[in-house]
DNA sequence: CGCGGCGTTGATCTCTGTCAATACTTGTGG
DNA sequence: CCACAAGTATTGACAGAGATCAACGCCGCG
């Protein structure tokens, strides 16, 4: 078998296999390893034909598009357990944005025709990717909203809050990948990523390097709601 | 019939029905006509199950949603022939959103149940409306990156760009509805927008009343792009 | 040791939201 | 038919958040 156990795991937990259910998912997979790519290097092109979609087994990647100036937009990152792409692959074929892993990683690819075949083989399996892609929907339109409403230090906040394990209490917590980047996740630039990170300093929230203490992860979610 | 010829031709239309072919569309439609709805009033809520979706057949309706601060965010708004809640349906049976319609309109509904046979029934329309879904989330990622990237006046000049029918040349838009339903649709408050529509007059853009006269659209759109 | 990338800090500026006052439009009732 | 009220749009003054531009510090690496 290709995946390890631990990797089945992770694997499992993207909610589009989780609905397809383990002997689907087993056949769609098949034995194919998920593949390593250094940091830096390139998923896919904004424009390449889109003929699969892609789970992060290990390591981060970010979705982004490039502007007319040139100018880089993190549309989104992913996790470990995390699909993306699935959608866009119905879309005419090509992939709207590009993707690139931000540490080194390793990323399962799931190719177009197996999953149109098992779709129909199984239409139900359709309603599932239908309320996937309606989640995805939904949480765009929640960003959307958060850009809003929320300053750049709740926007912060939140992501710490959502990246921590913990609901409660002290937490330590890694920053898996450069500031710029996340700064450009939340909408904000770098300089001004660091100074709502200083602003942070009064609900608990200290830095050293690439590292973030929190006191109390609870406190910080409150304060992330304004 | 329940729909008028002219009305039938609005509904076919919708990307949807034009996948599903005449046959499949009048049946789902049956002969139930479409319900009339006065401006302001409410087509479903926030938190209802989802039970069936929508056609416009007539007017205008908008998709919203109340942040916790009572303050509305306009998701989209509909034109005839366009048909929405379509995906949500499938999305634990509850609508994300709340829909009014911000004209007197005639809107068709079609129960869930129908559209579920009828996709059992041929599963390459899931494929369609995952393609539909797709197009809808590009267009949502657009949006971020337009609020993050662009000025007020920018993203009004892209807002008429992409309701002109011409590409390039002089043209005559209405605005079809209250100028705060479009502030609010593009992420900014009526204040806002009225100073930003005056700011368009030195790209060509007149405005008088609920009408704008754009002297060229190519300008436009090269404006808008930044 | 010096260079380059990344991050921080400081000064300043621009945009947009907010609050408030004022027109303009439309509909209603006398 | 007019007067008034309510809703809608514009305009002005002001404040705050974040962007921008520029300088500097930190750290890893050749």
């Amino acid at each position: 078998m290709a995946l390890s156990p631990q990797d089945w795991e992770v694997v499992t937990r993207a909610p589009l296999f989780k609905a397809m259910g383990p002997t689907i998912t087993r056949t769609m997979i098949g034995d194919r390893p998920p593949r390593a790519y250094a940091r830096g290097e390139t998923v896919f092109e904004q424009g390449e034909p889109a003929d699969g979609f892609f789970c992060i087994v290990d390591g981060w990647a970010k979705l982004y598009r490039l502007r007319e100036d040139g100018e880089e937009v993190v549309v989104a990152i992913f996790a470990p357990g995390e699909t993306f792409a699935e959608v866009a692959m119905f879309l005419g074929g090509r992939y709207p944005a590009s993707a690139e892993a931000v540490s080194n990683a390793r990323i399962l690819k799931i190719d177009a025709a197996s999953l149109r075949r098992a779709v129909m083989a199984e239409p139900q399996l359709a309603f599932d990717m239908l309320a996937a892609s309606s989640i995805r929907l939904r949480q765009l339109v929640d960003e959307i909203e958060q850009l809003k409403a929320r300053s750049a230090p709740q926007r912060i906040a939140d992501f710490f809050v959502k990246h921590a394990s913990a609901a409660s209490g002290p937490v330590r917590l890694a920053l898996p990948y450069e500031k710029a980047l996340i700064a450009s996740r939340l909408g904000m630039k770098p300089e001004s990523f660091s100074r709502a990170l200083g602003k942070l300093a009064v609900v608990g929230v200290a830095v050293e390097r690439d590292w973030v203490a929190i006191a109390d992860i609870a406190r910080l979610a409150a304060f992330a709601e304004g």
